[in-house]
Formats: C-alpha cells, sequence, structure tokens
DNA sequence: TTGAAAATAT
DNA sequence: AATATTTTCA
C-alpha cells in the first residue's frame, strides 16, 4: 500500500530527532550535509576535526544516537576513530567516503554497528540514516537473551516486513564479486551485494534499495564490544596519579593527568570507587611488621569477608533482609551448637555476602573483605599455612539488647540486633582496630546477638 | 553457581 | 562526583 511513501518520504515518529554527530574535515560538506540532516527532523552535532569529536563522544556518549564521520581524516586513521569511539559505547557509526574500496567496506564490517556510505548522499539516503540505527538496536536486542518482543518498542517494525526479509536473507552471504570499487545506485543506502540473484531483485522492488548495508555476514562472528581490562600497569598509573593529587584525585583530574587513550571518566570513576573501598579495608588489616607469625596473624592474612552494613533506604526490603540475614546466621550458629564445632566464620559470613549479594541487598563490595598482607620474606615459610577456625566465641548477649522482650520475638528486636550487630563496635578491651581483635568482636557481636535470639525461643 | 570486576544507574 | 546496583565473565 503507500508503505513506500511512509518509508522512503518520512521518518518515523520513533526516530525523529535523532541525535546524530557529524564529523567531517570539509566544512561545506559538513554544512551541507548538517542541514539536510536537519530537514528530516534530526538532531545534528557538526564537528570538522575527528579528534576533537573523539572527545566529545568520550565526555557525553550518552548524547548520540548515531556517529556519522568521513572517512578522510587527518589527525588519524578513520577505523582508529571507530575503534575509539566503539570502545566507549556501541553506539552505530556510519562512514561516509566518496571512494569506497572493497577493504574499507570488509573493514567497516569486521567493526560490528560500523557502516559505509558511498558520498555524495542523496536526501533519500539520508531519510533513510534512520534505518541504520534501527538496524543496531535489532543487532543489539537480539544479542540479549530475550528474542521474543525484543523489537515490539520500534513501531516502525512491521512496515518494511518486505525490507526485513531481505536483510535476514542476506544473513551469512559473502560478497562474492571483485569489483574494487563499489558505487551505489543513486538512491538509498548502498548494499553490498552486488551478485547476481541480489542484483535482479533489487531492480524489482523500490524499498529494496533502502536496505542496509550488511553487516552480519557470519553468524558465529559477533564481535563483543571490548572490556577494558585494569591492567597491573594501568593500575600503577592510575594509583600515581591519585597520589599526585592528594586530596584533589577526582576522576575528570585523574583522567587528565594519567592521560592514557581510550580511558573514559566513567572507567575511572568506577575504578576510584573500588581503590577507595579497598583502601578502606586496608584499615583492618594488620600491617606485617612482626617477624613473629602467630596464630592470629595467619589468620589476618586470610581473605575474610565480614560484617555487611546496611545501607537500603526502603524499610520493608530492609526488614526483609534483616530478617534473612538473622536467619541465615542463626541456622549455622544452631549447627555449631549441635556438632559442638567452632564457628566458621570465614565461610559462614562469606556465604552471607553472596546471599546478600543476590538478594541485591549488597553486594561484595560493601562487605568489607580483608586482604592479604605481604608477608615477611626474611621469614621462612610456614609449613602449613592454612589459617585455623576462630577459637568459638563466648556467649555473652548483649545487656540491654533484649531487655523488656518478655519472652516474644518480633521483627522489630531482629532489627535491633542487626543493628547493633551491625555496628560491630570493637569490644573495650581491645584499643587497636585491626583484623584479629576485630574479628573476634564480630563473633561475638553475632554469638551474643544469637544467643539472645535463642534465650528467646528457637532461634528465629 | 559464584565472586570479582567492570559497567551502568541513581 | 559519589555511591548503589546490575551485568559480565571466567
Amino acid at each position: 500500500m503507500n508503505f513506500e511513501s511512509s518509508i522512503s518520504g518520512t521518518v518515523p515518529s520513533s526516530f525523529r530527532g535523532l541525535r546524530i554527530l557529524l564529523v567531517d574535515k570539509d566544512t561545506t560538506c559538513l554544512l551541507n550535509v548538517a542541514s539536510a540532516l536537519k530537514e528530516h527532523s534530526f538532531n545534528v552535532t557538526t564537528i570538522e576535526l575527528a579528534t576533537i569529536a573523539l572527545s566529545i563522544l568520550r565526555e557525553q556518549i550518552d548524547e548520540f544516537d548515531l556517529v556519522m564521520v568521513d572517512v578522510n581524516m587527518t589527525e588519524m586513521d578513520c577505523f582508529e576513530f571507530v575503534r575509539s569511539t566503539q570502545l566507549v559505547k556501541d553506539i552505530p557509526i556510519i562512514l561516509m567516503s566518496s571512494m569506497t574500496t572493497r577493504d574499507m567496506v570488509e573493514e567497516a564490517d569486521a567493526h560490528e554497528a560500523c557502516f559505509v556510505l558511498m558520498k555524495p548522499i542523496s536526501t533519500k539516503k539520508l531519510t533513510n540514516i534512520w534505518q541504520y540505527v534501527y538496524k543496531h538496536q535489532i543487532r543489539k536486542a537480539s544479542t540479549k537473551p530475550e528474542p521474543s518482543g525484543a523489537n515490539d518498542h520500534v513501531e516502525v517494525m512491521d512496515e518494511p516486513s518486505g525490507a526485513n526479509k531481505k536483510i535476514q536473507d542476506r544473513k551469512g552471504q559473502k560478497i562474492v564479486n571483485s569489483t574494487e570499487t563499489y558505487q551505489d545506485e543513486e538512491e538509498g543506502i548502498m548494499t553490498l551485494e552486488k551478485d547476481e540473484t541480489e542484483g535482479s531483485k533489487r531492480t524489482r522492488n523500490t524499498d529494496e534499495d533502502h536496505s542496509l548495508v550488511s553487516k552480519n555476514t557470519m553468524e558465529g562472528r559477533q564481535k563483543k564490544r571490548q572490556r577494558m581490562e585494569w591492567t597491573l600497569a594501568l593500575d600503577k598509573k592510575f594509583k600515581k596519579a591519585v597520589d599526585e593529587l592528594g586530596q584533589r584525585a577526582r576522576p575528570k583530574l585523574i583522567l587528565e593527568t594519567m592521560n592514557v587513550p581510550h580511558l573514559t571518566q566513567k572507567q575511572i570513576a568506577n575504578h576510584l570507587q573500588r581503590y577507595r573501598t579497598q583502601k578502606q579495608q586496608a584499615k583492618y588489616v594488620q600491617p606485617a611488621t612482626s617477624s613473629i607469625v602467630n596464630q592470629s596473624q595467619i589468620m589476618s592474612q586470610t581473605p575474610l569477608p565480614v560484617v555487611p552494613i546496611s545501607h537500603s533506604q526502603d524499610g520493608v526490603n530492609e526488614r526483609y533482609h534483616q530478617f534473612r540475614f538473622m536467619r541465615e546466621t542463626s541456622t549455622s550458629l544452631q549447627e555449631c551448637h549441635q556438632e559442638k564445632q567452632p564457628l566458621n566464620v570465614e565461610s559462614t559470613i562469606g556465604n552471607l555476602g553472596s546471599v546478600f549479594q543476590r538478594l541485591s541487598f549488597h553486594t561484595r563490595n560493601n562487605v568489607l573483605n580483608l586482604k592479604e598482607v605481604p608477608m615477611n620474606v626474611n621469614e621462612p615459610l610456614q609449613e602449613a599455612y592454612i589459617p585455623q577456625p576462630p577459637a568459638v566465641p563466648s556467649l555473652v548477649p548483649p545487656n540491654d539488647l533484649f531487655a523488656g522482650l518478655n519472652g516474644e520475638m518480633t521483627e522489630n528486636h531482629i532489627g535491633t540486633c542487626y543493628n547493633w550487630l551491625e555496628k560491630a563496635p570493637l569490644s573495650s578491651s581491645s584499643t587497636q582496630d585491626n583484623s584479629s581483635t576485630r574479628i573476634l568482636d564480630i563473633c561475638n557481636c553475632i554469638s551474643g546477638a544469637l544467643q539472645g535470639l535463642f534465650i528467646c525461643g528457637d532461634g528465629i
């Protein structure tokens, strides 16, 4: 029916106002294309220098839906640009070229979400620019485990069913012709397939000409977006920057100080977060100064997840988790009692940590995690470096924790118990904020609290 | 299935 | 910017 006009004449509502970053060192061309794009309702930001475009993308990648860039750039190779951009975000990129070689197309093909568009670019092509974004959305959605309804939110979907099918059909096809330079027909988005079958098909339907550059030539070829990895060297650089900046250490400044290409501020921020938690945690680690290695020191060298700290704002939720937390702890302790076994703090509380994570109440990040202390190299290696579980802590219920209970345990009491536990106060005897006493304190907290529970009944 | 690490959301 | 939550990965 009128779908031809709808597809070639207008931009589907869901793609109107698409935010495009347009990069072209040729100012005239830049402005021409930009104004044409604007006429089609698109939101265009123009940049002449690729390097600047890159830094803009790094800072505000979320402000754009599509990047269009001319392959002729002086400051860097255009695929370097593509790589850098895709490292920041999985965003569709259109390369514009007046001289499209086979190599270029193939290389573009190797990058997910990277397409080649022949210059000059007709109005019609510009109108259909949104299809790249659409295609990209589909690709992204299909990577996810829920394929059904993945495209429901895009209303344009059903319209060009013919065109879609076409795309599907083309899946898996290889480019077979040997032409060095691809010339696209006067309109529509260039398609790579030039072999006979396709060629004859495409003359039939107008809409065929709007089909997208074939990207997913091979199913198994899907390239995942790279996940950055904090190497030792990078981390070293990071720490150095943080050190230098001291109090002023903030993601933005750190990024500048480090001056590492492709690194984003968000990544720094995230790393900084981890860095700080670890530093916080390190406070609980006893420095390995003494040459005498006694049992408590060995213990302190064992990674030991300790007490989770509640931050939830959601009262109801928090109650539930408090309950849950106590119940789990209770169970562990009961078992210890029955078997007359010492409490294995490490595994008990470690498990709790994962319970919290699963419940999205806590992540491991919030569970204090006592890291290893570097061993004194002059110290002969211990024969058995297996940490012993701590002695059974004395079961001393806190004085007033369960005062006024009258035999009935309510959620409130559990909450109180939890809150108290959470603070895990240092025992009066320990003046040092170090791990071994800390661990004992916590054991005492837990067992004390639990004894309270046991007293009141059957342990929740 | 899990914990750690990275990414993303608030 | 800081921190909480979710996703990814081995």
